[in-house]
RNA sequence: GGCCUCGUGGCGGAGUGGUUACGCAGAGGACUGCAAAUCCUUGCACCCGAGUUCGAUUCUCGGCGAGGCCUCCA
């Protein structure tokens, strides 16, 4: 009887790697912040989304798949969005065609189901609950959790004020204020560029609540019409899908300060707890051609464009070969994004057995383990090449599909199919014949096709045997 | 100015106080009519300096270098 697999994970909360321990085995809770819809997601974006599926993915293996929950929201309020209504939806608006709301309804749907589809290439599984902001700032009929009684409470339990028609955290209020970011408010005062502005008590307190002009989205409120701040909704989405306390709490390395430090802020002083959640994690960044990618430095990257568009190499790239790209990197390190890496992937991709049964199959020990010290997905993938050559198919697929990666056979139409087993055929009568030449043409003609030859020998009988394989 | 990461061969990337993974690419070979595929073999590294130690790539300190956060950001 093998000892029960325990799960090490980095926590940014105390710098190291501890055993995890769910509250609750039956139901282990994990938030990960999704994305602000205004625009394609990049590349950048698709990190934490592809590591969070792992994590995601070995939770259900070590505690069954109905003993999971992972919320992952959306961003639909935000001024970014705003701006983007404005500019797409300019002429219609000022014509009366549009609302402003109904400009940022389009905006919003239409990056979200762009979001969708980009992440359902990458191999990522739906999370249980995908809450939208918007369904979230007024308290509700269900009774979840809510951005304005959030607020409230803050107010009355004297963690936030009221000035010049914001509502803001006080963040003097908080003995413990930092711990997440390791970041001393006093100290950090010295020599930071943060804007003073005159209405704040300190300068480290933030938004909870802004008013809105007529033309600005907004929600009717205590304190008037406004809209929330950045880092409210996640502390009401997580409450309202997780309790107030859980276990997992995910995102990029850059929220760590503000977003995570100020939602741990909110949650623990308006839930009056000790702990939002016991484990934060953190992906890293992703550069392109080794510099942080950035619009201004003009090496942005899309999901959508890398899937669909010839940007990146000069050629689009499978999903699948963009996921693996992804776990050949720990995800606590910077990655680089390059064309090399991706011909990597894809050369790895195309080595290992498709069409196995994950269902069917056993996941190997020697994939698994890695994945449980704090995903160490570069050794399991390595572990699963190392396996590539000598598991089953269906085990091979069942670990593969612990990563989220399902090799799958080119699917090529089957008169195709067809044509290309009558040119084997033709081929090897003519090399019986030894008919070089004309044979040769055949196996040149195909590989222009994007059709590789494969001749083998029957172990048997010494006869040519000759299989084939689709690049691209 | 404050805080946080990180520096391993051509590339990617584990790991360890002493014997230095692995993958890709490269080289050589086997096989083949020739290729491709496959198999075998193989070269190449631990940023610098000091310290601790019998011994450091691994621990400590300092330096140099890279990146991130402190303002919207995955």
């Amino acid at each position: 009887m093998a000892d029960t697999p325990v799960l090490q994970l980095y926590n940014t909360l105390t710098r190291s790697k501890a055993p995890f321990a769910p509250i609750d085995p039956d139901n282990v809770r994990m938030y990960v912040c999704g994305p602000t819809v205004y625009d394609f997601a990049h590349i950048g974006n698709a990190r934490p989304v592809i590591v969070f599926d792992v994590l995601y993915r070995l939770l259900r293996h070590l505690y069954g798949a109905d003993h999971v929950t992972y919320a992952r929201n959306i961003t639909d309020v935000d001024d970014k969005i705003n701006a983007r209504a404005l500019r797409d939806f300019g002429a219609e608006i000022s014509d009366g065609r549009l609302s402003l709301n109904e400009a940022i309804g389009r905006v919003t749907e239409k990056t979200a189901n762009q979001f969708h589809a980009d992440v359902a290439a990458l191999g990522c599984l739906p999370p249980t609950h995908e809450p939208r902001a918007t369904d979230f700032v007024r308290p509700r009929r269900d009774g979840k959790a809510d951005m304005i009684t959030l607020i409230e409470r803050l107010i009355s339990r004297g963690h936030a004020y009221v000035a010049e028609g914001e509502v803001l955290f006080d963040t003097a209020s908080m003995e413990d204020y930092g711990q997440l970011s390791k970041r001393n408010l006093e100290e950090q005062q010295a020599g930071a560029r943060i804007a003073v502005d005159a209405h704040k008590k300190n300068p480290g307190d933030f938004v909870l609540w802004k008013l809105s002009s007529p033309e600005e989205p907004g929600w009717e409120s205590p304190w008037g019409r406004g809209r929330p701040g950045w880092h409210i909704e996640c502390s009401a989405m997580s409450a309202a899908y997780l309790g107030e306390t859980f276990d997992i709490h995910g995102g990029g390395l850059d929220l760590i300060f503000p977003h995570h430090e100020n939602e741990i802020a909110q949650s623990r002083c308006a839930h009056g707890t000790k702990v939002m959640a016991n484990v934060w994690m953190h992906n890293g960044f992703v550069q392109v051609e080794g510099r942080k990618m950035s619009k201004s430095e003009g090496n942005f990257v899309t999901i959508h464009e890398l899937l669909h568009e010839e940007r990146f190499g000069g050629r689009a790239w499978p999903g699948e070969v963009l996921r693996l790209a992804m776990l050949m990197t720990h995800y606590r390190e910077p990655i680089d994004f390059s064309v090399k890496r991706l011909e990597e992937a894809e050369r790895l991709l195309a080595k290992w057995p498709a069409g196995g049964d994950a269902e069917k199959g056993r996941i190997d020990e020697t994939v698994l383990a890695p994945l449980l010290d704090d995903l160490n997905t570069v050794a399991a993938v390595q572990a699963l090449h190392a396996l590539s050559g000598r598991a089953a198919p269906d085990d091979f697929a069942a670990s593969a599909a612990l990563l989220g990666i399902a090799p799958k056979k080119a699917s090529l139409s089957g008169a195709l199919e067809a044509e290309i087993a009558a040119a084997v055929r033709t081929r090897l009568d003519l090399l019986k014949a030894r008919n070089f030449a004309e044979a040769d043409k055949i196996r040149d003609d195909l590989l222009a096709k994007g059709i590789q030859l494969k001749d083998g020998k029957d172990p048997a009988t010494g006869e040519r045997v000759t299989t084939w394989e689709a690049k691209r």
